[in-house]
DNA sequence: GCGATCAGTT
DNA sequence: CACAACTGATCGC
């Protein structure tokens, strides 16, 4: 839970995610996602009476946040007060003192936090200096990197401070699958039991909270049944979220809530009341998502743990893991970095001591070159078998890279709102990408009818679930040590094996490959270089490039186990691990290559993307504003106006939820982070710690260094 | 009666 | 396991 309060040092006239106390006399607010943990305040009687007294005081937060906001009967009041601001857009903002009139500007440029719909963090850049806060986020190693707007002349940003969501810094929390195994697991687990008979259902026992959204579309999607919700309303103008849901409890797949749910499920009655369908009785499982973490040397994981009869956690996160947080801090390299959160069982003290090295005031001795923060580019495949040759440290030509319109266009105030809509609206899928992690895909919604899918899927529905399925699902759970694990789990959740079912997928041609949006493995980082041997452990281990799709599979899943994990994890793991004694699901990435649901919309941003080894500090396209520092550049910067209509800024053809659905941007890997996977073949070896010193420095020095890497599939661009 | 806070639950 | 939110008790305005 954030106990930031709302202020930082260098800014401290806007407050942020807090609004009660000393933030009732701040110039701007503005707010990262629409959790109530971070809303607090802001709909008390004193802000509303500041308000009504204070005309020139807006909240500032994404589009998709505004829309989720403004959809609570509750927070209503703020609709002529909030101004939506594009994400990755550069926007400057008026702080105004109504008192004496003083008036400051403020840049500030939303970047996707992967947290929940509509999350962002944000980068304020003036007067004194540029900071960031991140709000709640999960970003996968190496994301940072491929934040366009983080950089600048083609290096990260001179950062002052970062206010960090430190959830889970904590090295407990070492290692935590990653998004894309996590759904994985849940669509198999599912799969294996919803393909029985129309009368086996799920129950997701999901948290009233965003943040699932990604899963009920995947899921629905996948399956061609919408998912069961209490409420669906507040995606009313977001069609791709909201044709993923249903209110009708018919469904085979249910996220409704009760108070009573756990009871009733007892009773094999789902939290909206219903026993049976047609008068046959369902049968049910339930899937809590449920943080699950492993710690520094695991390899491989398992995201399914069978908990009961009929019960099931899945792994699921919405904050970045410890070799998350120290992978994004080690790149930002601030100055300052303060925690948002003391993580439970720990101090603030401890925290800092972790962030402190990783920050630059730390090192006096550090040196200003900073050869590892450069921007990642995205590549296109046209450019793969050339690219390789370049020198990696050369700095070509500022060839110009598209940006979003917002970007290029000089909005002045006055025309503002009328521009910034139309523009806006064109380039509304890509920006909304990044803006919303947490989906990540999500435009082949429309031409994947649930009808068609039905029907697509229908034919294997009974054979490709062995009815042994549950048998080997108690068999894995009676299983207490680990090397029954192989044994244990089920052959058709091993990486959907199921040749019916694989062939069925591999059909579906005009769905683009997972790879569109997932295959980067053979793109390392270039930072988090001491979390380097053990995430290059687990980044290759999990490749699903250095395994073949079919084999290697029951190997893994014997080879780790809880417990071994358990002995061999730093200081605080104790125990952690052991705890998995049901798992069910290895989160190695089984069957990335016929996920289909997880890249299907063919949208990606468009510096994200596969990077090879080889190109890695390659800046063949640099972005336009490489060379100048945004800050001094009024034609990248968006004016608010403050005044007038700001609201209209988010109307018209600006949908929320196009953004948040097209979103591949957290489809990269966690931990598995294919950033680390240095050989991309299967029997290549692991690079040694003193080679990749090596590597580095040559790098450092401007030396070509030539890495062999795999061809990128043609529909990766 | 409403809201803030805390403890307990899921 | 934690998270985020809900519930209920208590207290103050």
């Amino acid at each position: 839970m954030s106990s930031f309060g709302g202020q930082m040092v260098e800014y401290p006239t806007i407050s942020i995610d807090r609004f009660d106390r000393e933030n009732l006399r701040a110039r701007a607010y503005f707010l990262s996602h629409c959790h109530k943990d971070h809303m607090k305040g802001l709909r008390a009687p004193a802000l509303k009476r500041r308000l009504e007294c204070s005309l020139k005081v807006y909240l500032y937060c994404s589009p998709v946040t505004k829309e989720l906001l403004l959809t609570n009967p509750k927070y209503r009041f703020w609709e002529k007060r909030t101004i939506s601001i594009e994400v990755e857009t550069p926007t400057q903002i008026p702080l105004i003192d109504e008192a004496s009139g003083e008036k400051e500007e403020i840049v500030v440029t939303l970047l996707p936090a992967g947290h929940c719909p509509g999350s962002v963090m944000f980068l304020f850049q003036g007067n004194n200096g540029t900071v960031l806060y991140t709000g709640d986020f999960r970003l996968a190693k190496g994301e940072a990197a491929r934040m366009e707007l983080l950089h600048s002349g083609g290096r990260v940003k001179d950062i002052q401070s970062v206010y960090l969501d430190t959830t889970f810094c904590d090295p407990r929390f070492y290692q935590i699958p990653s998004r894309e195994e996590c759904l994985n697991g849940i669509l198999e687990l599912v799969r294996g039991w919803i393909t029985r008979s129309p009368y086996h259902v799920v129950w997701l026992n999901c948290k009233a909270a965003y943040g699932y959204e990604y899963l009920f579309t995947n899921l629905s999607e996948q399956f061609g049944a919408q998912v069961h919700v209490d409420k669906l309303d507040m995606f009313r103008n977001m069609p791709d979220i909201l044709h993923h849901l249903t209110t009708d409890r018919s469904t085979q797949i249910h996220a409704c809530r009760h108070p009573k749910a756990e009871e009733y499920f007892q009773w094999n009655k789902l939290p909206c009341g219903i026993t049976s369908k047609n008068r046959i009785p369902l049968h049910t499982i339930s899937i809590k998502p449920s943080t699950i973490w492993f710690g520094e040397r695991t390899r491989k994981t398992h995201v399914i743990v069978r908990t009961g009869e009929s019960s099931y956690r899945a792994c699921f996160s919405f904050h970045s893991s410890y070799s998350e947080i120290k992978d994004f801090l080690s790149y930002i390299r601030p100055m300052n970095a303060y925690a948002n959160v003391i993580p439970v069982g720990t101090t603030m003290d401890k925290v800092t001591e972790i962030l402190k090295p990783l920050c630059r005031s730390s090192q006096s001795t550090e040196p200003k070159y900073k050869p590892l923060g450069k921007l990642k580019r995205a590549r296109t495949a046209h450019l793969d078998s050339e690219e390789e040759d370049d020198d990696l440290f050369d700095d070509p030509p500022p060839v110009p890279l598209r940006h979003k319109v917002p970007n290029q266009e000089t909005l002045h105030p006055e025309v503002f709102s009328m521009t910034a809509i139309s523009q806006n609206h064109e380039v509304f899928s890509m920006t909304a990408v990044s803006q919303n992690h947490e989906v990540f895909s999500m435009t082949a919604v429309s031409q994947n009818q649930p009808e068609n899918l039905r029907q697509s899927t229908g034919c294997f529905k009974e054979e490709s679930m062995p009815t042994s399925l549950l048998a080997n699902f108690v068999d894995c759970q009676e299983s207490n040590s680990e090397s029954e694990e192989e044994s244990g789990i089920p052959a058709s959740l091993q990486g959907g094996m199921d040749p019916v079912a694989l062939h069925q997928q591999k059909s579906d041609v005009d769905v683009p490959q997972w790879e569109v949006f997932f295959k980067r493995n053979d793109e390392i980082t270039d930072d988090g270089l001491e979390n380097f041997p053990s995430s290059a452990e687990a980044g290759a281990s999990q490749s699903p490039k250095l395994f073949s799709d079919s084999d290697g599979e029951s190997t893994h899943i014997s080879s780790q186990n809880s417990s071994q994990s358990t002995h061999i994890s730093e200081q605080g793991s104790q125990g952690w691990d052991s705890q998995a004694d049901t798992i069910l699901l290895p989160s190695q990435e089984r069957n990335c290559n016929d996920t289909t649901s997880l890249n299907k919309g063919g949208y990606r941003p468009r510096i994200k993307g596969n990077i090879p080894a080889s190109q890695l500090e390659q800046n063949v396209l640099c972005p336009k504003d490489t060379y100048s520092d945004s800050r001094s550049r009024a034609q990248d910067v968006n004016i608010v106006p403050g005044v007038g209509e700001p609201t209209t800024i988010s109307s018209g053809k600006n949908k929320p939820e196009e953004k948040w659905l097209l979103n591949p941007g957290t489809k990269a890997d966690s931990q598995s982070s294919s950033d680390f996977e240095i050989p991309s073949t299967p029997d290549a070896e692991l690079p040694k710690q003193e080679h990749l010193q090596y590597l580095y420095e040559k790098l450092a020095t401007g030396e070509s260094v030539i890495v062999k890497k795999k061809k990128t599939s043609l529909l990766d661009i």
